[in-house]
DNA sequence: TAGTTGATATAGACAGGAGTAATGGCAATG
DNA sequence: CATTGCCATTACTCCTGTCTATATCAACTA
């Protein structure tokens, strides 16, 4: 068939077995149902009705037409419920790439009361680097990506979603450095200094702030996860650099301190990135603007 | 969706995973598949694709609704072929309606034929009196009809397959009445007449033509079926009318004789009639032309 | 039997929109 | 860094789907 349309006509005609209702259903002219009806018939080289003198009822071979036109339209209209409810939220999919931690201490939070909210979207977490997690955005697998700014790629949308604050936090023995401020070189010289691994942002970034200074840092101990910097410095394993948003519960309960350093450490922003032509889902911006109080463009 | 056409474009895009190749599939330009695109997308708020450097790839939505796109068009492909076999000849449907016992004497030695060559066509034949068949050739529930000529209805085609010729027949111990011509009148008067039901044609005519020799036709014995009247005049139990085609057989076997009539019995036609207003079908068309060697106008 | 009602079919005109050609922009590639 | 192979945009053309008006037909109805 080369107009998909004239099926809709043949549809609403056989429903309802009078081209002036089917007419109506259509908002369209009786006239043109017939037109329609015709063209139909001529494409398929067959009589589809039979024009009784009040409507017209199918033949054998519209009516063997109808079975599959009816089944291809609830085909179509199944497809078309769905989309809307992933429209309106109802169901869905939502897939957000974060880097490192910020997965657990910053998307996780706000997940749980989205999680409540919507029970039926589901929900897909990917991390990985920086790197990683902007490859993905860009092949359409994830909907968007929570990274450490500032990032430089023009097929990518930013939007700044929170800044963090990094410090060095100490825990057991070394609690007590908390009292006077100290100096990078400092910290450097006399004390077990516990870092992430090479690969992280987070690395790269004090380690270049080091460098700026003209400290070489060189850590004690070099792990892979934050909980485990975390732990270490309970321990009174060495003093670990870490995000302060993500240690708060420990500050808080004393079982951290946070060191006074000499030098600031410059915050670092936390931002949203998506591909810039590409129209979020509704269930992304749903979270973004209203869990995670973003503001989209 | 205002525009069923639109997911053509989508279906054949989808399945490229390339605008322009699917702007060749559908015989239009890439621009034209790109609007289209869009439109849809626009209508069912959403993105359909990812718009790759290399093609284009379904998001998940797209993913989602082409299942079902696929589905309805596999749906739609499936009926045009089944309306092109029965164009073809390789399968449908033959109604037929023939009035008394024309189906048996008349259509049925044909419809072996044609059963051969076209073994998966269904046969539904109905038989009734002539008002009835008329009845059902107008309300689509057969085909066309086989009924004795004349009939007047301007709504009707009518085309006269064969003639056939009624005569008186008898068997057994009154097969010596065919060495001499006998009257109707004769006949009436001094042997034992057995004729069809009152309701069928066959009766009426000759009961007219009787009235019309101002004879008074009182039949000894009335039957409903001519297979009937052929074994009860070849049991010799009196003379019946029959159609003379019907009883070739007996007569050559020499069961049954043909009496000599003074009077001469007009032949009387049989047609096929079928609605003015509708398209014979193709499995019609074939056993009309070329089996019952009746030609269409 | 003429008139009415409730259907579908036909004719002709028109406007909206699908399609086109030309062009631009972008990303990957060698 | 030019080339290639994509998709998007624009401006214009022309087709076709739709409309109005009218014809036609069958079944009632008075």
């Amino acid at each position: 068939m080369e107009n998909l349309e004239l099926y809709r006509a043949f549809y609403w005609t056989a429903v309802e077995r009078n081209l002036s209702r089917a007419a109506e259903r259509l908002f369209i002219t009786q006239p043109s149902v017939s037109h329609a009806i015709k063209q139909l018939e001529e494409a398929l080289s067959v009589t589809l009705f039979n024009r009784m003198p009040k409507g017209v009822t199918l033949t054998e071979v519209g009516a063997l037409l109808f079975e599959h036109v009816d089944k291809a339209f609830r085909e179509l209209e199944s497809a078309e419920r769905q989309i809307a409810e992933i429209n309106n939220l109802v169901r869905g999919e939502l897939r957000i790439g974060s880097s490192d931690s910020l997965c657990k201490y910053y998307l996780l939070p706000h997940l749980g009361q989205f999680y409540n909210e919507h029970p039926d979207i589901h929900l897909d977490l990917v991390h990985g680097t920086t790197p990683e997690i902007i490859r993905q955005v860009k092949d359409g697998r994830i909907d968007f990506g929570i990274v450490r700014l500032p990032l430089n790629d023009d097929s990518l949308v930013t939007l700044e979603a929170t800044v963090v604050q990094d410090c060095f936090v100490a825990g057991g023995r070394f609690a007590e450095l908390a009292s006077k401020p100290l100096s990078l070189a400092d910290l450097a010289a006399h004390y077990p200094i516990i870092l992430f691994a090479k690969t992280s942002s987070s690395r790269q970034f004090i380690q270049e702030l080091a460098a700026q200074l003209g400290v070489e840092l060189q850590p004690e101990i070099e792990l892979a996860s934050v909980d485990l910097l975390i732990e270490f410095a309970k321990a009174g394993m060495g003093i670990s650099f870490v995000t302060k948003q993500f240690v708060m519960n420990e500050l808080e309960a004393g079982e951290l301190t946070e060191l006074k350093l000499k030098e600031s450490i410059p915050p670092r922003r936390i931002g949203i990135v998506y591909m810039k032509n590409r129209r979020l889902s509704p269930a992304s911006r749903a979270l973004i603007e209203q869990h995670l109080q973003v503001k989209l463009p």
